[in-house]
DNA sequence: CGCGTTGGTCGTATGACCAACGCGGTGCTATACT
C-alpha cells in the first residue's frame, strides 16, 4: 500500500517501526485503537502521519505539561507551524486569541485538567475532531484513581466530543489495566496492536542484600563500576540529593539530582544536561523519565523499589532504546517495601472519611479531598465510595505483593514479566538475561567518558546558598 | 512499617544513651498580591 508513501512524504521517515503502520491504518479506518507499543517506538508519529491523512482536527491528551511542550517544538521544529499547546503556560491572552483561533491548528494538546475547564470544552466543541489521542494513557489507570481524578473524566469528555475515532498510547499495561483505561473512556469496541513490554537489550538484574548499609554500599561500587550514562531511582528526595553529591565526590563523576520539590526552570535544565551527555548520572524520585528522549541511557538503578512491576518496566525502560545492551540492577533489602506501603496508604482517604461532611471534607489533605468530592460530586453514595476506596487500596496492595513475588522469585526474571502480561514464553535464549540465569556484569562496565568541565563552581556555589 | 533525626537527661565526660517523633512519591490549574 501507500502508507510508506505517505509516511516518507510527512514526516520523512522510509519505514514503519513496530506496530506503528498497524496502528493508522485502523485508525484511517475509522476504528478506535488500543496501541501498546515499546518505549522509543516512536507513538508520535502514528498519530501525526495518521492527523495528515484525515480529516478535522488532532486532539492529544498528555500528563505533563514538559512533554506536551517538547512535543509542540518538535513538531514545529520539523516545519509544522499549525500546532497548539493549551496548557498554564500561555498568559490569559494568549488563552484567549488561541481559543478564538482554535480552528487554525492541526494539532491540539490539552491536559486532562484543561479538558475539564467548561470554556475550553466548549472551544473545541466547535471543531471538528478527527482523532481524540490519550498519549502515556497508564496514566489513566496509574494517577486517575488517586491524585488526578481528572483522568477519570475523559470517557466523558469523549462522548460529549461525539466520540470520536480515538487512539490510546502506551509502552506498558497489562489487560487488567487495559481493560480500566477502556471502561474509564467508554471504548467498546477497539483494535488492539499490542506488542511485547519485554526489552532482551535489558539485563534485568535484582540484586538482594542483607542490609540497609549493604546496599549503600552496593550502590557506591555499582556507580563507580558501571559504564553510564545512568539513572539511580530513590523514593525519597532527600536521598537522591545526598547520593547525587556523594557519588559524584566518590567517583568524580558528574551527576546530578531530580525530583518534584525542584523548579521547572532547574528541571528542564538537568534534563537537557543529561541528554546532552553534560552529566553522567541522575538521582531521582519517579518524578524523572517520561518523555525522555535519549537513546543511550546505558543502566537503570533502583535503590528503592517502585510501587508495582508496571512502575518498574516504564522506569527501566528508559535504558538502551538504541537496542545497546543495558542493564536494570534493582537493590532489594527485607522490609523494602514498606515505604511503598506507606505511600499507598497515603493516597487514599480513610474509609470512615466518606461520612464527613463537606465542610470538614474542605480540611483534608488535597489528594483525599479531591478523591472524595469527585465521587460525590458524580452521586456516588458513601458505601458506595467506601467500595471504590476497598478495590483501590486492594488494587495497588495485590499489585506491590506480586511485585514482590517478582523480586524475590528464583525463576527467570523474563519469564515472570512475559507470565505477568500474558504473553507467551520467551523460546529462544537471551544472553545477559536475567540474575537467574546469568549475567557478566564485566560487560556493562567500563570507563566512563570524560566531561568537559564547565560551570561546576557554580552548581557548587547553588548548593552552599541552599 | 522502619529508618534517621531530634531532643531530653544524665550530671560533669563538652559526650553517651534512649525514647519520641516524623518522614517517605507522582501534576495539573487558578488567583491573589508584594
Amino acid at each position: 500500500m501507500q502508507l510508506e508513501q505517505e509516511l516518507e512524504r510527512f514526516l520523512g521517515f522510509r519505514d514503519f517501526r513496530v506496530g506503528q503502520r498497524e496502528v493508522v491504518a485502523h485508525v484511517l479506518d475509522g476504528k478506535d485503537c488500543f496501541a501498546m507499543l515499546p518505549t522509543g517506538t516512536g507513538k508520535t508519529v502514528c498519530y501525526q502521519l495518521s492527523g495528515y491523512l484525515l480529516d478535522g482536527t488532532v486532539l492529544i491528551v498528555s500528563p505533563l505539561l514538559s512533554l506536551m511542550q517538547d512535543q509542540v517544538e518538535r513538531m514545529r521544529a520539523n516545519g509544522e507551524k499549525r500546532v497548539v499547546a493549551l496548557n498554564s503556560f500561555l498568559s490569559l491572552q494568549e488563552k484567549q486569541r488561541a481559543l478564538e483561533d482554535l480552528s487554525a491548528y492541526k494539532f491540539i494538546f490539552v491536559s486532562p485538567e484543561m479538558l475539564a475547564n467548561r470554556q475550553i470544552r466548549m472551544a473545541i466543541r466547535r471543531l471538528t475532531i478527527g482523532l481524540f489521542v490519550v498519549d502515556e494513557a497508564h496514566c489513566i489507570s496509574q494517577w486517575g484513581h488517586d491524585f488526578r481524578p481528572d483522568y477519570l473524566e475523559l470517557g466523558a469528555v469523549r462522548e460529549e466530543l461525539g466520540s470520536p475515532v480515538t487512539l490510546v498510547l502506551t509502552a506498558t499495561a497489562t489487560k487488567k489495566v487495559r481493560a480500566d483505561i477502556k471502561n474509564q473512556l467508554r471504548l467498546t469496541a477497539c483494535m488492539d496492536v499490542i506488542h511485547s513490554v519485554d526489552r532482551p537489550n535489558i539485563a534485568l538484574d535484582v540484586q538482594k542484600m542483607d542490609s540497609r548499609f549493604e546496599k549503600q554500599a552496593q550502590l557506591l561500587k555499582l556507580t563507580g563500576l558501571l559504564k553510564g550514562p545512568g539513572i539511580v531511582y530513590f523514593s525519597s528526595k532527600k536521598l537522591a540529593e545526598r547520593y547525587a553529591f556523594e557519588i559524584a565526590e566518590q567517583h568524580g563523576l558528574r551527576t546530578a539530582f531530580y525530583h518534584g520539590d525542584m523548579s521547572g526552570e532547574d528541571r528542564v535544565t538537568i534534563q537537557q544536561q543529561f541528554i546532552q551527555n553534560q552529566l553522567h548520572l541522575i538521582c531521582a524520585t519517579s518524578a524523572f523519565g517520561m518523555g525522555i528522549d535519549k537513546g543511550d541511557i546505558r543502566y537503570v538503578i533502583h535503590f528503592h523499589m517502585p510501587g508495582d512491576l508496571e512502575a518498574y518496566l516504564q522506569e527501566i525502560g528508559r535504558a538502551g532504546r538504541d537496542g545497546a545492551p543495558s542493564i536494570a540492577i534493582l537493590l532489594y533489602a527485607d522490609g523494602d517495601e514498606a515505604i511503598q506501603l506507606q505511600l499507598q496508604d497515603r493516597d487514599l482517604p480513610e474509609e470512615e472519611l466518606v461520612h464527613l461532611s463537606p465542610a470538614l471534607t474542605e480540611q483534608l489533605p488535597i489528594t483525599e479531598r479531591r478523591f472524595l468530592e469527585f465521587y460525590r460530586e458524580l452521586g456516588l453514595t458513601p458505601n458506595q465510595i467506601k467500595e471504590k476506596i476497598q478495590f483501590r487500596k486492594r488494587w495497588k496492595r495485590e499489585n506491590l505483593y506480586t511485585f514482590l513475588n517478582f523480586i524475590k522469585g528464583i525463576t527467570c526474571r523474563r519469564q515472570f514479566v512475559r507470565h505477568y502480561f500474558e504473553e507467551e514464553a520467551k523460546q529462544e535464549a537471551i544472553s545477559n538475561c536475567c540474575d537467574v540465569c546469568g549475567v557478566d556484569h564485566a560487560d556493562f562496565e567500563g570507563e566512563n567518558e570524560t566531561i568537559e568541565e564547565q560551570q561546576d563552581w557554580q552548581k557548587y556555589l547553588e548548593y552552599l546558598l541552599k
